[in-house]
DNA sequence: CAGCAGATTGACT
DNA sequence: GTCAATCTGCTGC
């Protein structure tokens, strides 16, 4: 079984179960002929306009988050601390910035592949190192998850709701209240194998 | 193991 | 100028 998920998936209104439901789906790209992909482990829900955590806070719009306001099924890719990719998810309808952040992978089709890119470090854990391992950069901010390079599958990898660990999100202290939102899901550690 | 500093660009005061 | 949705290598226990 092999699915890309649809637009329908990424047009929903409630981002957060998004981001839960996102968990064992597998994020594949595609570099010039290279495929590799790699079973979501880790996500952060980002609530757009209402959210202090979120780059479209107020609905705060620049050249850098613009895909953020694209229809769902868009990416949104940008450069954290002037060195990493960060891989996001957009959804919801055009002008809502929803938007779900993939922090961990655990490699799955040519590990080889992502091993190089990775210079010989195997962890896929972190959202920057997620990027590197399947070769996603800020060039590919704005591209469509349905037809584009990064698309996303449904393989039928189900993750029991016992195995979801939940709790607040990383690196958003700035964001007072909101920082404390259970916008984060991971795989339980135990659970991260196939 | 913990703690910390450096990397390096974009957004904002 | 300051801080940021991070990662790495080095220091010292």
């Amino acid at each position: 079984m092999r699915r890309t998920l649809p637009r329908s998936f990424y047009l929903r209104a409630d981002v957060v179960n998004v981001a839960r439901e996102l968990l064992g789906m597998v994020l594949t790209t595609d570099m010039d002929g290279v495929a590799t992909s790699g079973i979501i482990t880790e996500t952060e829900a980002y609530a757009g306009a209402v959210d202090q955590a979120s780059h479209a806070y107020m609905g705060r719009r620049t050249d850098r988050n613009e895909p953020m306001y694209s229809r769902g099924g868009t990416a949104y890719v940008y450069l954290c601390y002037g060195i990493h990719h960060l891989f996001n998810v957009v959804t919801n309808k055009t002008d809502i910035p929803h938007a779900v952040l993939i922090r961990a992978v655990v490699p799955l089709d040519r590990e080889v592949t992502m091993l190089e890119r990775r210079a010989g470090r195997p962890s896929t854990d972190g959202p920057g190192k997620v990027s590197m391992a399947l070769g996603i950069c800020t060039a590919h901010s704005g591209t469509d998850l349905i037809e584009g390079p990064i698309r996303l599958e449904d393989r039928g990898i189900r993750v029991a709701p016992n195995d979801v660990l939940t709790g607040p999100r990383i690196g958003v202290e700035y964001a007072g209240s909101d920082a404390l939102l259970p916008y984060r899901f991971r795989v339980a550690p135990s659970r991260l194998r196939r």
